[in-house]
DNA sequence: TGCTCCATCGAATGACCGTTCATTCGTCTT
DNA sequence: AAGACGAATGAACGGTCATTCGATGGAGCA
């Protein structure tokens, strides 16, 4: 057995702490609203005393900012990986926006909490998540550019096009209870993907992925 | 001049000490959220008194329903409105969607707050609030079935239409800070109707409104 | 003028909550 | 076994804030 010193244990603890600590936020944040979870609660919830939450996060701020962390971690990590191994263009953006919805959908709290209580956030932290935005966003717009240059998209806005992709995979999330009454996750982002596509798809776009544009029957896993 | 009954006077007097109210809460939660915005702060903004404010409204709670209410209120007029006159169902819908816009614009800071503070809203406020949001949906949803049924349009999922019509509309407030940079918002809402038409235009759709038709030229005012 | 009614006022109340810190617990060392 | 020390506890503090309610004032009426 490898033999670590004390500070390494320590650290190895306060990342436990902090895990169970945000784990906690997470869950009671489905419920309630940041002002409206006491850390009382959410020292109970998280299984600890409120003493030894302020031992590992000087503040209820930081409870919040270490869950915003979490997220935006994912994204960087998952769509990127998610797009790099797809040679075929076409593929490649609907790969990245399947990726960018799923990573979405399984943080769905989430997301909304991102929304609801950015204005907790500090002028660094928004700027952060802004950037990381705008670079996922840039990521599917090269793409839809790289599509039009290939002759398999018609002239159009690709940063718009990209966008309304991202806002439409985060819309999931923010109006879940209108959408998930009438569309089930995989549906939604097969009719989302079908809907953009058949808007930009040049005549040889449209005949080569025909089951990319409207009326293609969409199939449940 | 009309006699009016005391419980006509009292009545006026409340609406617009209410309107008085939801107009002070409306400015103040541009610059803090509803947790950090206090009674007491709200009835300094308003001019008035705390005790004036329980008069009117029962709970704090209530203040920020009346907000929300307010909006959607105006959406269920002026939407509708917006449609009535108009004999083309094609130049409808894009009046529908060019009055949501707008009405959506002018209260950009309101749009933020419905998604920030629904939580604070209690189930039968939130049901209430969702309820209308469908209603402004389904209008837009029917003028898409009527032009699937005149066959300007293809085949497709009416409400999905509908629905990311309203929720990339609302987007304009959410992503303010990206939207704006790029794009007019003109020249945002037009380019939306161009690409949501280009895609759902059937051969005869698209050649009676070339205007609609991505790569048509987009003009400001 | 004196009386009544009621809109308005705002100090007082009581509850809640973030944060602190004196105390206890558990483990390791000697 | 005894001491030492970091980890964990949770009662208490100080401050804030939603809500209440008795006081105030002025308009209408007799």
């Amino acid at each position: 057995m490898e033999q670590l010193g004390p500070e390494a244990i320590s650290d190895a603890r306060a990342q436990w702490r902090r895990r169970q600590i945000v784990d906690a936020a997470s869950r009671l944040l489905e419920r309630t609203d940041f002002h409206s979870m006491s850390m009382q609660e959410l020292a109970k919830e998280a299984g600890v005393s409120v003493g030894l939450i302020y031992q590992y996060v000087p503040s209820k701020e930081d409870v919040l900012l270490l869950l915003f962390l979490d997220i935006l971690e994912a994204y960087r990590r998952e769509v990127p990986e998610a797009m790099a191994g797809v040679e075929d263009l076409v593929e490649r953006l609907v790969a990245g926006f399947r990726a960018y919805s799923t990573v979405m959908a399984e943080r769905r709290f989430l997301t909304v909490l991102g929304y609801r209580e950015s204005k907790s956030l500090d002028v660094a932290g928004r700027r952060r998540t802004q950037e990381l935005e705008v670079e996922t966003i840039e990521l599917l717009a090269a793409t839809v550019r790289e599509g039009i240059e290939a002759g398999m998209f018609i002239e159009v806005n690709a940063e718009l096009i990209a966008y309304d992709l991202v806002a439409l995979a985060q819309s999931w999330a923010l109006k879940y209870w209108f959408l998930h009454k009438r569309f089930t996750f995989e549906s939604y982002v097969t009719h989302q993907l079908q809907l953009f596509l058949t808007a930009i798809f040049t005549e040889q776009g449209a005949r080569e992925y025909p089951q990319y544009v409207i009326g293609a029957p969409i199939t449940e896993e």
